[in-house]
DNA sequence: TCCTTGTTTGGTCATTTTGCCAAATTGCCA
DNA sequence: TGGCAATTTGGCAAAATGACCAAACAAGGA
């Protein structure tokens, strides 16, 4: 692979790295029913404080996330909506695996 | 975020972090135009076999490639075509990203 | 059976990622 | 200005990831 095709592939790994992990995965999907403030989604994911304000960093330096401060809160939102399509095939790859598994159990 | 949230969102996690990688977003690109045996996949990407083999082993593990040994070989195929909608949406987030640098440029 | 080609696995090391605490920062209000 | 609540940043230790080499495995042909 020469290099202009890799930092292709590392642009789109940035994005997509920026996904993978549970809590901002958790994070993305309630920020697609609404937008939530720092201190409201730290209570729904019951770690620190300043764990989720680095995963929010993280989601708003890849492009995903939007934020906007108003008094003393900053409010996150959903920045690009087509990010929700990745689940509908994320489920589709686990129901396949599932699936998978059960013919084994079958099988046998 | 009780455990039976965190475990499903932690499963999704799986399949992303298999894809959040330039050189696996590389083979998933490469094995959705035609399967590819591993020998090709380490030519095309010109690092050690045995780094191509692990990185496939990633991809294989989440449910998103396929293996099929014939004779020596053994071929890599796509096994969940909707993976390829990531990208769009990836590219879109990487569009707003640059929009955004350009209006920066333009108020400056 | 031995050899050769193609692939996977085990081990090691460097790098990156995570999550917590403590400290710094921001904005509002008395 | 001082104080308070909300958020971010710096720093550190533990855990996970990635890349290479060497060794083990698998399949087919001489």
């Amino acid at each position: 692979m020469d290099s202009k095709t890799l930092s292709k592939y590392e642009a789109r790994a940035v994005i997509i790295k920026a996904m993978a992990h549970p809590t901002r995965l958790f994070i993305v999907d309630q920020l697609a029913k609404k937008e939530r403030s720092v201190n409201e989604l730290t209570e729904m994911v019951g770690d620190d404080v300043s764990t989720i304000s680095k995963h929010l960093a993280v989601l708003r330096n890849a492009g995903i996330v939007r934020d906007e401060r108003r008094g003393a809160q900053v409010f996150y939102s959903l920045k690009v909506p087509c990010i929700l399509n990745f689940f509908g095939c994320v489920e589709q790859v686990l129901r396949t695996t599932a699936d998978e598994h059960l013919q084994v159990i079958k099988i046998r």
